[in-house]
DNA sequence: TGATTTATTTTAGCGTCCAAAAAAATGTTG
DNA sequence: CAACATTTTTTTGGACGCTAAAATAAATCA
């Protein structure tokens, strides 16, 4: 259904593109600013004059003509996101750990913080008591006002509810149903918003190159699990309840092995490192506990053990690989996307699975359905996940906060030009 | 990214809705037609001015005061839309032939026209063509003129490029890569587009009951095949190509039994209709060619045999059952819908399924993506596919192409009120 | 210094929406 | 039955947003 319109809505709306497009592009002038939106001149100076005064975005003193190659008429004078309009945190929560990523409104981060803290065996309602508080000493130690972070948005390896802000389960933690979203809001009094770490991901893939991410790309995350994040018609998909895409739980085969989850035979029981080290122990007759952590060390032994020719090694990979090909094939006859993008550490032990994989999608997918997908392995960071929650949160910002005219806090601005 | 915004875009999504609420609601007074859409009277007198000027909507001119029951106060007068104001088509396109249904603009329909046409043995230059003629011949009949009829929908069973508007593949043809789209509109110059019959279903629904499927809801479609209708947040999902959704051939078993579409395994080698009739006829040791239409009343039979309690047939419906509990758990993994609908005339067996793709959903899925489920049957008549088609048809007429100011061509309409 | 060029701002006008006032059309009541 | 009450619809006047065009600003060029 649609929706009522007026002009209220146009101005927010090209506010928050003007907003974006700076985001995008970084610091442009005001004719540009009007060549990439569409819109006028006048309209460009009277929303850019608007922005400026609530101190959203400032013009840029050129000190040097280094940049301005001598050229005739007018210069221009650049226009750029005001990185004191606003801060903004993201919060990684996975089995390593929770790690705290400052920035500020023009996306500049500060360093990492990683918190000491042993979370796995945490009760689930001291969880965002004990986060607020680390939040509240941290950013004081950085000397970040608590009240001019705008948002907060966290990440979590496991199962998050967009709706309820909790995490549903994770393997970080031994509780479930764990409380995260309200607790901040209620002890910080920051909005603030949960997501899953693959789908933060795909926001950092899009963030990095809208163009070729924008369609309909399947982002599947090979790590400790097995995640996925959709990007359908240019937006990340999160579900019903915002708990999409447990494609790590997707059944392979109905008798197969034991899962974290508790369940026979879902694919990161054959696919996540768990699973390769699993296969591994136990064609080798060792014991092993699927529940332990996996050492990075133990699995890149596994993988020099492939690398080097050992039966045993290779087989575990191209096994892994080939269980991993008939879950995107299903998933590719479901969704149909155009890209799929394999991404995370468990991607270091690629070539020792592509041709299972590959020979898996011949099997299980009419061609007709292969034949047009770009299929690309990203190098992984491990800021990747930071990354996508803070283009997330910022964009949040952009549309929802700053496209209407309420006033940013200005921090420390005295009305005076930031050179 | 945002879209610039102006004044006209304001005024045509207002028109937009304005349609969209008479369509929904039936005819409504403008008072009502403001509460309804959020929109101030005097707005309303202003678009239903231009509406009505245009002949897309006409004021109803009440010959008793039966309705309106004694109230003090103007009278309201009613608006709606003009049927005159132009007419549709919705063609369906499956193994049973071609189903041609001519509507006007408040949506009533003329009677279904069933082509005599078979369609499965012809090239694929020729069938456009003949669709062509076939449409002028019986618009002539029913006295429609050509040039009234502002769009086609097509419905197809099958897969259909929503893209390059071709048939990729159809049981009802022998051929592939049917060109439909394009030389419908250049013969006939009627704008025209194509999609998968299982999306059809899911707009009938989404047509009848926005609340109820309008989140995000997966609509299994039995029958012939097996196929699949996704609404995601209020919207049917067509995937890159428009391909989405391959459901019946998403693959179940690399080793499993052979598909129509020459791979082994696919979903539909087990649930579809030729899949159940092929395992019965397996386990009596009968030959069976998965190419032929399975006939209905050999289907009957074996769902009566079943409700007898006969072994074989019992366990038959079991297994497809079975197998579609996994697909569906595989989805549900993936997409999260809020619902489940199951439709088309394969459900008639459902009782003898239920208790097998009950038990499948149990063992193939985690309990938290489970349970906030609701799954349900609809009873399914004939008419879905045209109805779902002529609703997005519809739609797409009030939104991209009345809701901007062009003129509507009336037919036979001299300016007087149509009671 | 004046002409030329380019960027930005201002002005004037148009389209949209809305609140409030006016008009229209009917029922109620003394 | 005429004045009043009530409800719906239309008209009026003002606000806001956008744009084209004119004006202004700030450079380079010659």
């Amino acid at each position: 259904m649609l929706k009522k319109a007026n002009s209220d809505l146009v101005r927010r709306q090209n506010r928050g593109l003007v907003l974006e497009t700076l985001r995008q592009h970084g610091p442009l002038a005001r004719i540009t600013l009007g060549y990439q939106t569409g819109l006028s001149p006048a309209s460009i100076t009277s929303i850019s004059g608007q922005l400026i005064d609530e101190g959203l975005v400032y013009s840029i003193v050129e000190d040097e003509e280094v940049s301005t190659q001598a050229k005739r008429g007018r210069p221009q004078t650049r226009l750029a996101l005001n990185p004191q309009a606003t801060n903004v945190l993201a919060i990684a929560i996975s089995v390593d750990g929770v790690e705290l990523v400052f920035a500020d409104f023009s996306g500049a981060t500060r360093e990492p913080v990683k918190l000491r803290l042993d979370i796995y065996p945490i009760p689930k309602e001291e969880f965002g008591p004990r986060i607020a508080q680390e939040i509240k000493s941290n950013a004081k130690k950085l000397g970040i006002a608590l009240s001019s972070i705008k948002h907060i948005g966290v990440a979590v390896q496991g199962v998050a509810d967009t709706i309820t802000g909790e995490i549903s389960w994770s393997p970080a933690f031994r509780a479930r149903d764990i409380p995260v979203v309200r607790p901040l809001e209620r002890l910080l009094d920051i909005p603030c918003s949960i997501a899953n770490n693959a789908n933060m991901i795909a926001e950092a893939l899009l963030g990095m190159d809208r163009k070729r991410y924008g369609g309909t790309t399947a982002v599947v995350f090979m790590g400790h699990g097995i995640g996925l994040g959709l990007i359908l018609n240019g937006t990340v998909y999160s579900g019903a309840t915002g708990r999409a895409a447990e494609f790590g739980h997707m059944n392979h085969m109905p008798e197969g092995p034991l899962c974290r989850c508790g369940r026979h035979g879902c694919l990161e029981a054959f696919s996540a490192d768990y699973g390769i080290m699993r296969m591994a122990n136990d064609r080798r007759g060792t014991d092993f506990d699927i529940h332990a952590p996996v050492l990075d060390s133990d699995l890149r032994e596994l993988e020099l053990a492939a690398e080097a020719g050992d039966t045993v090694a290779v087989n575990v990979f191209l096994r892994a690989g080939e269980v991993l090909g008939f879950g995107i094939a299903r998933l590719i006859a479901l969704i149909n996307p155009q890209r799929v993008v394999l991404a995370g550490p468990g991607t270091r032990a690629y070539g020792l699975m592509k041709d299972s994989l590959e020979e898996a999608l011949r099997r299980g997918l009419v061609h007709d359905l292969r034949k047009n997908i770009e299929f690309e392995v990203v190098p992984y960071g491990k800021d990747m996940i930071t990354t996508g929650t803070l283009v997330e949160t910022l964009r949040h910002l952009d549309r929802d906060v700053y496209a209407t005219g309420q006033k940013a806090t200005i921090i420390e601005f005295s009305g005076r030009k930031i050179a």
